[in-house]
DNA sequence: GTTCTAGAAC
DNA sequence: GTTCTAGAAC
């Protein structure tokens, strides 16, 4: 059989549908899910499909591109539209199948993009039979074929994209195309979270990680509105009811049923979505925090009005939940006095976590008076929130942001997942930590109102700022025009990458990957250091103190028990004469008590108070080139005694153990101490800071770069040779022990990696 | 940092 | 059944 077809339409013969064909060109890895995707799909639809895969297309074994173009030709005269199931990686495999599209033609692309373990285990899986031999060709197979893994982009002639980076975007995809009949057509446009197509504002989409959320799309929104209520459709459908998570083997009957139930959804979704884009938001800091009504309520009524033209068509509404509200009433009679669109700005009594449903009030952004560490619990409106949003809202808090500052807010998109976006529309969760006038709270300002005016001013700069960001950002994305936002249409454009810092961080940056980029998003929320107690709340948690300054601008972490061991040795060599190698003025140098390759020594600085990179400043310029040489002088001996080692040195940008310490480490990576990936990746991923970049770091800027993101210690195993992936420690371990690829260019200059030249050159 | 171990993955 | 991971305890 070279097709499979099945035609589950039960329409006559000859009488063709009103709606196009549509060829969908699946691209992924081998083991990514194409053919299952298809037959699934195939499985469920009404619409009648034909499955052109390569790797069956010949009499069962695998056949041409030629034999694939021309199959699916014959299909979409017939009538089908046609599923091209095979890798198609780059542009240039897919160029020719698009081609098949037409006026009676979309052409479409699903994007499996799962991580590349996922494929290989599954390759591994499928081929395995032999072994661990066939196991390293699956994986080597992925391994190659997604180096040359290009995104689809729009420009190539495709009419919508559907990335799906996580299964469950996969089966939102699938009900997507499963729920399709006949004559029915699918929004244009690119859906998913990795868009290689969006220029818009790398700032904040760096921010905003899932910035294609499905919701507001401005006042120019008539345009787009099919496509973001369907979209929205496609989430509902995947995550809330019972019935829709959709089992392949249904038949046509229910099908059906289940289409006309997802109409019903999509209208219901269409009245949750497709309004003004709308802030909600508490009283900052009058609560809990015991802030003076009329102080607040002035400052709530400047700001509104401050923001007042930046709106464009979006609304403000500050929520309260009892009627009596002294806040609520005395803005309202403030704001009257002043000269502000009560359309666009209004109070609200209501359960802030219950708009739409109870209050009929659509309110696609809620604000969230936050406690310091971002956790849910405490009461009040914090603890309503986080209880009516799950625990999604608490993990897609943590991805940001850790902490938060008196005076700063953070940006959260709501996954799909929460409740609260299903039940009540809301896309993004802001938090905001207001200044605190209750002795028995964190960051007690005394009666300071000098200082707590200013940071409850910045609160709601950052609250609506934030907000500003999502409204506009996603103006841009649905409609892909500037002209919606009403009578300020480049609020993100005076968003400098700085001002984004500054608003949101000022602090520590963390590093994430995404699509081969590296940006930073912020992880810590740091205030200025006029804030108050900047960095007493990371440091001390639970002992917030307003008034315990640090000077410098480092932060203490609390160490574990453990974790004194080399700060002990660095202040008493003498005790420890067994265990030293070297000791000298500045340094100490012994190999480390759990070594992590054939050769792993430690350079520990002798300086009291200096813990880890995050401490050092220029003042420790020569202390940390004095390390770096000994570093070298160790490395150098090593390399005589065995020219066929590599070395880097280095620090972790977290280290474990207290008292700076350099890692004198070979690339060998052979030890029985290696056992995690947390081991792996500390010393092979950005978490490891090369000790040459370190130095230039202090040099240019007076401190080194950390990146010390948990995530990176948790990324997926790659051979820091090949840089090949791998399922698990073991495998990895196996491969590394005869991986004779060269190291990466980046390791090859600058002096990162230290070597015998004639080994190098001898590599293959 | 390591060790121990439950339970997930194979 | 064994292997492997990840979280808790130290």
């Amino acid at each position: 059989m070279d097709m499979d077809i099945i035609d589950n339409s039960s329409k006559p013969e000859g009488e063709e549908e009103k709606g196009k064909a549509i060829v969908v060109i699946l691209i992924g890895a081998p083991g990514s899910g194409k053919s299952t995707f298809c037959e699934h799909v195939m499985r469920a639809s009404t619409r009648p499909w034909a499955r052109i895969c390569q790797d069956t297309i010949n009499k069962g074994k695998a056949g041409t591109k030629q034999q694939c173009l021309m199959n699916a030709t014959s299909a979409l005269k017939e009538g089908n539209s046609v599923f091209i199931d095979r890798c198609n990686l780059d542009r240039e495999q897919r160029a020719e199948f698009v081609k098949l599209g037409g006026p009676q033609v979309d052409v479409h692309a699903v994007v499996l993009d799962l991580p590349a373990q996922v494929c290989i285990s599954r390759s591994v899986k499928r081929t395995g039979h032999e072994g661990n031999l066939q196991g390293g060709k699956a994986a080597a197979v992925v391994n190659r074929m997604l180096q040359k893994k290009e995104l689809p982009k729009l420009n190539e002639g495709f009419s919508r994209i559907t990335c799906c980076q996580t299964e469950r975007e996969v089966q939102a995809a699938f009900n997507t195309y499963s729920v399709l009949g006949p004559s029915d057509m699918l929004p244009h446009g690119f859906f998913g979270q990795k868009n290689p197509d969006a220029k818009v504002q790398l700032g904040i989409l760096k921010f905003l990680k899932k910035v294609e959320d499905p919701t507001y799309a401005g006042s120019d929104a008539n345009r787009d509105q099919h496509s973001v209520s369907t979209q929205i459709t496609e989430e509902i459908g995947s995550s809330s009811k019972g019935q829709e998570t959709v089992s392949p083997l249904l038949g046509t009957a229910s099908n059906e049923l289940r289409a006309s139930e997802n109409l019903a959804t999509s209208s219901v979704a269409q009245n949750v979505f497709s309004n003004v884009p709308t802030l909600a938001f508490p009283s900052i800091s009058t609560a809990d925090f015991q802030f003076n009504h009329e102080k607040a309520s002035d400052i709530i009524v400047e700001k509104v009005e401050e923001f007042m033209n930046k709106l464009g068509n979006a609304r403000l509404v500050l929520v309260d939940l009892s009627k009596g509200s002294k806040i609520l009433s005395l803005v309202k009679s403030k704001a009257a006095q002043k000269i502000i669109d009560s359309e666009k700005f209004f109070t609200f009594v209501g359960d802030i976590t219950r708009l739409f449903s109870e209050g009929g009030l659509r309110c696609n952004v809620i604000a969230n008076a936050a406690n310091w560490r971002l956790k849910p619990g405490g009461g009040g409106v914090n603890a309503s929130i986080f209880s009516a949003a799950g625990p999604s809202l608490e993990f897609a808090t943590n991805e940001l942001a850790k902490s938060l500052l008196p005076g700063n807010a953070v940006v959260v998109p709501l996954p799909s997942t929460s409740p609260l976006y299903r039940k009540e529309g809301v896309s993004h969760v802001i938090h905001v930590l207001g200044p605190n006038m209750n002795p028995s709270r964190p960051n007690w300002l005394g009666n300071d109102y000098v200082k707590g005016c200013k940071i409850l001013s910045d609160c709601y700069t950052a609250l609506f700022e934030g907000f500003l960001s999502i409204v506009t950002n996603q103006a841009r994305l649905s409609t892909g025009s500037s002209e919606n936002i009403g009578s300020e249409p480049s609020v993100l454009q005076n968003y400098s990458e700085g001002d984004l810092t500054k608003q949101f961080s000022d602090g520590d940056q963390k590093i994430k990957r995404n699509g081969g980029h590296e940006y930073e998003i912020s992880k810590k929320c740091k205030g200025s250091k006029d804030d108050v107690g900047a960095d007493t709340i990371d440091s001390m948690p639970g002992k917030v103190n307003a008034n315990d300054h640090k000077i410098d601008g480092s932060r203490s972490k609390t160490w574990g028990s453990w974790a004194h061991a080399l700060y002990h040795i660095a202040m008493h060599p003498e005790k420890h004469k067994d265990d030293i190698l070297e000791i000298t003025d500045d340094v100490v140098v012994l190999n480390d008590h759990y070594p992590k390759a054939q050769r792993h020594i430690l350079v520990l600085a002798r300086c009291e108070g200096l813990d880890c990179l995050a401490d050092v400043r220029q003042e420790h310029l020569q202390l940390v080139m004095a390390m770096h040489a000994v570093g070298m002088k160790w490395t150098e001996k090593f390399l005589r005694d065995d020219t066929s080692l590599f070395f880097r040195l280095g620090y972790h940008s977290a280290p474990s153990m207290r008292q700076l310490h350099l890692h004198v480490i070979s690339q060998d990576f052979n030890s029985k101490h290696l056992k995690n990936k947390k081991h792996w990746n500390s010393f092979n991923t950005a978490f490891f800071r090369d000790s040459v970049d370190v130095i230039e770091e202090i040099k240019n800027h007076g401190k080194a770069t950390l990146k010390d993101d948990d995530s990176l210690l948790s990324m997926e195993l790659r051979c820091h040779r090949c840089r090949s992936a791998h399922p698990n420690l073991p495998r990895l371990k196996s491969h590394i022990s005869n991986c004779s690829a060269s190291f990466p260019p980046a390791l090859l200059q600058n002096g990162r990696l230290s070597f015998v030249q004639s080994n190098r050159d001898s590599e293959p």
